[in-house]
DNA sequence: CAAACGTACAACCATATGGTTGTAGGTTGT
DNA sequence: ACAACCTACAACCATATGGTTGTACGTTTG
């Protein structure tokens, strides 16, 4: 359970670090829109091919984006599951808060006594 | 506009890269649940006060937390609000991934000829 | 076949990051 | 007043990150 619960916050980490640099958010938006080979993608940024090269391959193993050989070329497509369960996460976020509000509201008109508490 | 945008794009930096760590999530749980000094966050980590202030100082730069002077303590808190922006900018994302599908089907039901293009 | 193209990856460099220890200042309790 | 507590921040260190150049290899084209 420790197991699984780490591969979770591993992915985590892996898609919030791909998201957090804006040429990758960038190159996302596109794949996202359709695909686009890797050189198509470098031609749009002002650095070489290998740092963009690079930054597929980050949101590669995000898993934020899948490529497929075509030819010579690598065409990229941003993968829209793989942003909802970034997106689900945040959500689980907001769960938690929610139940800070829940508390709050106990204070205001305490629950129906269903359990004793201690 | 660019002035703007540069300015959006410096906080989608911050925010994802303060969510890419999962000590960092971890804390913002737990401030989303309810108020917690940064020495009772400390006291739950295996790791000095210090590297877990510098944690909350990441949360407070994005904004994803805010911190309020209580005596000696220092109450930080989790902005539900903050957390709800992360998750439009991925819904961003969900909407360009939409004019692809729209754009796919385009090409097998094309729209009435309204403008030609080209 | 040879040249040009697209990709992948290694090696390298400067800077950023996540951790540490140490120091200092404001607050609380005795 | 003094000790203990909480916070803040500087200085330092090892490693990660984002960029570069260079090399190698498969694919397309002339």
């Amino acid at each position: 359970m420790t197991d699984t619960a780490d591969q979770h916050e591993d992915r985590a980490d892996a898609m919030f670090h791909a998201l957090a640099d804006r040429t990758r958010r960038d190159i996302l938006r596109r794949v996202l829109a359709g695909e686009h080979s890797v050189s198509a993608l470098a031609a749009s940024y002002d650095m070489t091919f290998a740092a963009v090269q690079k930054h597929v391959a980050v949101l590669e193993r995000a898993g934020l984006v899948t490529k497929r050989r075509s030819g010579r070329e690598a065409l990229a497509s941003g993968d829209v599951e793989a942003v909802r369960s970034v997106g689900s996460m945040l959500t689980e976020l907001e769960t938690v808060w929610r139940g800070r509000i829940a508390r709050i509201d106990d204070l205001i008109a305490p629950p129906p006594p269903t359990e004793r508490n201690q």
